[in-house]
DNA sequence: TAAAAAAATGACCAACCAGTCACATTTCAT
DNA sequence: ATGAAATGTGACTGGTTGGTCATTTTTTTA
């Protein structure tokens, strides 16, 4: 948590701070994510890092949370009871997330870069209790349509989760091998993630997968 | 390229460095592994490893060739025209994959935790070289399926294959997650990766895989 | 305006790292 | 046995890092 001090600095000040660290922590592992580098491009002291943060972890993980909360404003209101299917609802959830990407595109870079950090030696623990997390989520999404009778039931829901998740988190880098995008790039400069593409082209990508994923899962 | 003086070594001490440093990348990331902390564990001097080798890029390399080419041993002499169907290969490739675990732990340690790697900031280019290459032999596996209407001819041959890598290099977190193996404590210590476990259980956990790839691909 | 509280500073610290090189030791050929 | 070639050595260089703290500057309070 960020102390005091930060959260009362000017909503200008604090913008460009926590842009270029998440500028920072995107384009580079955590450990080698350097702060003295960050700390000079943005023409201040490195004692006030420590004046506004505890540590360099406390920074990553107010980071973190922050991005994790706005963009669940675009895919909380979701509701899988809304959509015929789980996949028009897994779709609904990628066409939140393209939003996301587009008004703001570094949080966007910084969330999509997690996987990055997940072989940090620092951050093990962390990593460890958040996957256990989204394996959760998938878990019950997957029982609920095992129970309506949707998805097939002679595999373990576990299995399935651990399954949907891996496809899940690769879709990002599937685009970019699909359609040519230079996410690292997007990333450095600060341009959106994926700034060049209509979100149609986009989704289309989403639909092949889906388009795995249903035969994969159907009864 | 190691340098000559490497090469003429007596096999044992090769072997013994080879094997330290297998650890020491087995469990860090390039950039956070440690020249130093090797050598002085081993107990022998730093500029020893640089009679040996060009640089820390020299020796990973190394490795990783040579940890690559003794799995090769146990994948290449496999067929897939010996087999009814390309999941029948894609599981004796990870047959095969479980012996050369049991009987190279290191080397299977090391090839297993490239993953780490692979956002290493030295590493880029290396690792796009070689997921490109990865890809490109997939491609050929499925374009071949598809042409003897095996596999289905409704999507891009290019996101079928990397549908199938995403999913195949997650296989091995897969069977930590369902067995509950740790495999990062079998890595420090040097166990097999699946040290307790038997072959039979753990294809069980490719089966369950393949029970999805199969409805995921098939026409 | 003066005193007190809050915020910003940057030189400094200890701990690392990959890589170097002049020198010591061992091995090998004559 | 002797000299030359091949190996091994570890203090050292120049660099990095996250984090500290006495001091200065700015803001708030009275």
């Amino acid at each position: 948590m960020p102390k005091e001090t930060f959260l009362k600095l000017n909503p200008e000040k604090r913008k460009k701070i926590t842009d270029s660290f998440l500028r920072e922590f995107s384009t580079n592992n955590y450990d080698d994510a350097s702060l003295t580098t960050v700390v000079k491009s943005l023409g201040i002291a490195k004692g006030s890092i420590y004046q506004y943060f505890d540590s360099k972890l406390d920074l990553f993980l107010y980071l973190q949370s922050e991005c994790g909360a706005i963009k669940a404003k675009y895919i909380m209101h979701l509701k899988r009871d809304d959509y015929p299917d789980f996949w028009a609802y897994f779709k609904a959830l990628y066409r939140e997330g393209i939003k996301f990407d587009l008004n703001h595109p570094l949080e966007s870079n910084f969330l999509h870069s997690l996987a990055k950090h997940i072989h940090a030696p620092s951050l093990k623990e962390l990593t460890k209790k958040w996957f256990d997390q989204v394996i959760g989520v998938m878990c019950s999404w997957i029982q609920h349509e095992v129970d309506i009778g949707h998805f097939r039931d002679d595999l373990p829901v576990k299995s399935m989760a651990f399954f949907l998740y891996t496809v899940s988190i690769s879709i990002g880098d599937y685009m970019r091998t699909m359609h040519g995008l230079n996410l690292d790039e997007n990333i450095k400069s600060g341009k959106p993630v994926y700034a060049a593409q209509k979100g149609q082209i986009l989704l289309q990508s989403v639909d092949e997968y889906i388009a795995m994923l249903r035969k994969a899962f159907e009864k």
